[in-house]
DNA sequence: AAGCGTTTGTGAAAAACTTCACATGAAGGC
DNA sequence: GCCTTCATGTGAAGTTTTTCACAAACGCTT
């Protein structure tokens, strides 16, 4: 482990607090102000053990005998998460999947803003629902700079993603959400999350018939 | 390992099989009848021993000195996943990101067909692009039982999904992807695989930070 | 203030998964 | 037909992740 702040903590470790985190939440809204990791565990679909082993990893917030806070803990997750503050997003490809995920007003209470869209015709008609602007590729790499922006969502066709990816990449982006179904090539330091809906599928299928 | 056929396969290795499905399907667009398993591990994004590791689990492909016959490979490993044959699928609540995934011609040419979608509002302008039928929920049991339906794409609103989710088992479904952003209960035997879009892009918020 | 029931935090054990190292087998040239 | 080259297949070692088991800690009751 690293010496202070940062005990190295593993990727699904980070993949379950943010389940605990919308779990929290919904206990939150509940006005359920205490919860034990039995609980909170079932909510998330995990085992009691694994839950406090995750959280051990960044410090101890439990009482003996009673539980976690259900408000100390969730802010204790975003911290760690990093998403007490809002990050802005943008968006490339704006087709049937982008113009859906551009009109979601999901993601705003969980942390993130697609302030921007891109394609490479933005002529789109501008859907009513649709509050940000569609902005042509030539813009891209300036706006990028000019917002620093790190994190983007991809959803062009196959063909074009890597391409995009790269300009994304040069423009300084940090993180890619790639919703084609290509493995893009990358520099270590930029992490690619890949969404791929036949993958899971095909997931599926293979274990519903075992 | 179990005594024949099956050798219990991680879970891991299945979600890389399909990655390695889509990576030699490119390869024969491309006329490419042979690859080495350093070529395909690169082209999929993992190591070379590990994509061995993987096919070893159901069989031996290879050639030594020369690698895996791109057709025959692509061949086993469907099989394996069980995709060699058409795999039919509904969706459920077809909203803006349901739409969407109706509109997209790409689940095909993978093994899946959405065949049916319901929603509570089945009312809804049959879109020019769309030729899946758009039914009511009153008619969805009977559809998935006539039509052996083993497989639901839910994209309801996270109010709705559990009660959505819970009639789908009862009708016979086995396998849900599930876009809402809550954690569904379900019997054991019934397999939910989730994305999360939310839970994505703070993966890798938290990981571009470091 | 002591006892009781409950639930956390955590080393240690187990399981799952990945990587290493290399013997083995196949193709093609000489 | 033998030898060289290349790349697979795999036991063993290594790493990571999950689960177990239980002592320690807390609140509540008496
Ligand atoms: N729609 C779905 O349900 C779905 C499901 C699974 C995967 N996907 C994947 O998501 C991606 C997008 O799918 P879609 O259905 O929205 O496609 P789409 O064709 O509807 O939209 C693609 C958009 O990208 C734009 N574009 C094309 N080339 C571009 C470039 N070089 N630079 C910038 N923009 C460019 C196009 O103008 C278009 O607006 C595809 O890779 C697809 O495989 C989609
Ligand atoms: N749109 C996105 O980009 C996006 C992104 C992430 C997650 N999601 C999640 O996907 C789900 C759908 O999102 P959306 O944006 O398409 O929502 P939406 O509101 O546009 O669509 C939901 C659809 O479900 C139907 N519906 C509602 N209750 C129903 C019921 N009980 N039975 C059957 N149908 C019912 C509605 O009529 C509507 O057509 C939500 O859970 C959302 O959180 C969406």
């Amino acid at each position: 482990m690293k010496k202070s702040g940062r005990p190295v903590i593993p990727r699904k470790t980070i993949y379950r607090l943010s389940i605990y985190l919308r779990c929290l939440a919904r206990l939150r809204e509940n006005s359920i102000g205490t919860v034990s990791s039995e609980a909170l565990a079932k909510a998330a679909g995990v085992k009691p053990t694994q839950l406090r082993k995750d959280l051990a990893y960044f410090g101890t917030f439990g009482t003996r005998g009673l539980g976690y806070d259900v408000n100390e803990l969730s802010l204790k997750i975003s911290d760690e998460l990093g998403t007490s503050s809002l990050q802005p997003v943008i968006l490339v490809g704006v087709g049937n999947l982008g113009l859906a995920l551009l009109s979601y007003r999901g993601f705003e209470k969980e942390g993130f803003e697609i302030i921007a869209a891109f394609d490479a015709e933005p002529r789109r008609k501008r859907d009513k629902e649709i509050k940000q602007p569609i902005l042509g590729m030539d813009e891209m790499t300036s706006f990028i700079r000019e917002h620093g922006v790190k994190m983007a969502i991809l959803s062009v066709p196959a063909a074009a993603a890597q391409v995009v990816a790269n300009r994304l990449i040069e423009s300084g982006v940090m993180g890619i959400l790639n919703f084609s179904p290509i493995v893009l090539a990358v520099p270590e330091d930029v992490m690619v999350n890949n969404v791929n809906l036949a993958i899971e599928l095909e997931n599926l299928s293979y274990f519903i018939q075992s």
